[in-house]
DNA sequence: AGCACA
C-alpha cells in the first residue's frame, strides 16, 4: 500500500519500438543502466551525452575516469530497462571513432545509477579517480563506485554514428588488461612467429560471419579493425589491435575459442606476419 | 595449415 507505486511509465506510451523488452520495465529491481567500455581515452561527457540524447528514454549519462590507466568508461541511465536495451542494441559494437576504429562496448550496467539528475550537477556528470594512486593491482574501484559491467550480453550489428569525434585508442572493462602493463612472454604466439599488433585468426567455419567476430573482438581493448578474406577456401580473419600486448592478450584469451558459428573445432589465432596497413 | 590490404 505503499506510495511508491508508479501508475505508468510516461514513456512507455510513446515507445516507438518493436522490442517486447519493455515490458520488463516495471519490474523492481530492473537495470535501466547501460555500462560503455572501448571509449578512447580523450573522450568527454559532452560525446557520451551526444551518443545517447537522442535514444528514446534516456535520462542521464556519467563519464567515469577509472583511474586505471587512462581508462574512461561511461554510464547512460534510461527510464526503463527496455529503453536501455534498445540503446544497447544500437550501440553496442558501433564504430565511435572513424579514425582509429575503435568500437564501443556496452552492456548492462551491474547496478542502476544513482546520481541521475542531481541538482546543479546537469545533463552529464563526470567522475575523476584519477588522482587516486594506482598501483599495479586489478583491484576494482568499487568503493566510491560500485557500478561495474557484468556479464555480455551483447547482441546486435555493429552501424556507423556520426556524432562524435576523438582520437586515441580504445580502452575497457574489466577482461581487458591493464592499458600497458599487461605481461608478455617470449614464448607466445604459437611457434616462432614475432610479435605483431595484428593478429591472424583462422580454423574459421565457412558460415563465419564478420559481424559474428566483430562483436566479440569489440569487447576488448584496444581492438581496431577486422578484415575477413575468404581467398576462396576457408574464411581466415586480420584482426588489428593499437599494441602489440592487447593483440597478445586477445590471442591468448581467445585462443582456441569455439564461436557458433564454426563446424571445426575453436579458432585458431597467431600473430600475423605483417601488421595491417592503415587505410 | 590456412597470412591480405599496399
Amino acid at each position: 500500500m505503499a506510495a511508491y507505486h508508479q501508475p505508468y511509465d510516461p514513456y512507455y506510451v510513446y515507445n516507438p519500438l518493436p522490442q517486447p523488452l519493455q515490458h520488463f520495465a516495471d519490474e523492481p529491481g530492473a537495470i535501466n543502466t547501460l555500462f560503455v567500455s572501448g571509449l578512447p581515452d580523450d573522450v568527454k561527457a559532452r560525446e557520451i551525452h551526444n551518443l545517447f540524447r537522442r535514444r528514446p528514454g534516456f535520462e542521464s549519462c556519467q563519464l567515469k575516469y577509472t583511474g586505471r590507466g587512462d581508462q574512461v568508461v561511461a554510464f547512460a541511465t534510461f527510464s526503463s530497462h527496455g529503453f536501455a536495451m534498445a540503446a544497447m542494441n544500437e550501440l553496442n559494437g558501433v564504430k565511435f571513432d572513424p579514425q582509429t576504429g575503435s568500437t564501443l562496448h556496452i552492456e548492462v550496467a551491474r547496478s542502476n545509477s544513482r546520481r541521475k539528475d542531481r541538482p546543479g550537477s546537469g545533463p552529464y556528470v563526470v567522475i575523476d579517480n584519477r588522482n587516486k594512486e594506482t598501483s599495479d593491482d586489478q583491484s576494482d574501484e568499487g568503493e566510491s563506485d560500485p557500478y561495474e559491467a557484468q556479464e555480455p550480453g551483447n547482441s546486435n550489428s555493429p552501424k556507423e554514428i556520426d556524432n562524435t569525434k576523438s582520437e586515441v585508442d580504445s580502452d575497457q572493462d574489466s577482461k581487458a588488461p591493464p592499458t600497458s602493463g599487461y605481461l608478455e612472454k617470449a614464448s607466445e604466439g604459437g611457434s616462432g612467429a614475432r610479435p605483431c599488433s595484428t593478429l591472424f585468426i583462422a580454423n574459421l567455419g565457412p558460415n563465419c560471419t564478420e559481424d559474428e567476430l566483430k562483436q566479440l573482438l569489440s569487447r576488448y581493448s584496444g581492438f581496431n579493425i577486422l578484415k575477413i578474406r575468404a581467398r576462396g577456401g576457408m574464411p581466415v580473419a586480420f584482426a588489428d589491435f593499437e599494441e602489440i600486448e592487447q593483440a597478445t592478450y586477445v590471442m591468448n584469451d581467445l585462443q582456441g575459442n569455439l564461436l557458433s558459428s564454426s563446424d571445426r573445432g575453436g579458432m585458431h589465432i597467431e600473430y600475423a606476419r605483417s601488421k595491417m596497413r592503415k587505410q
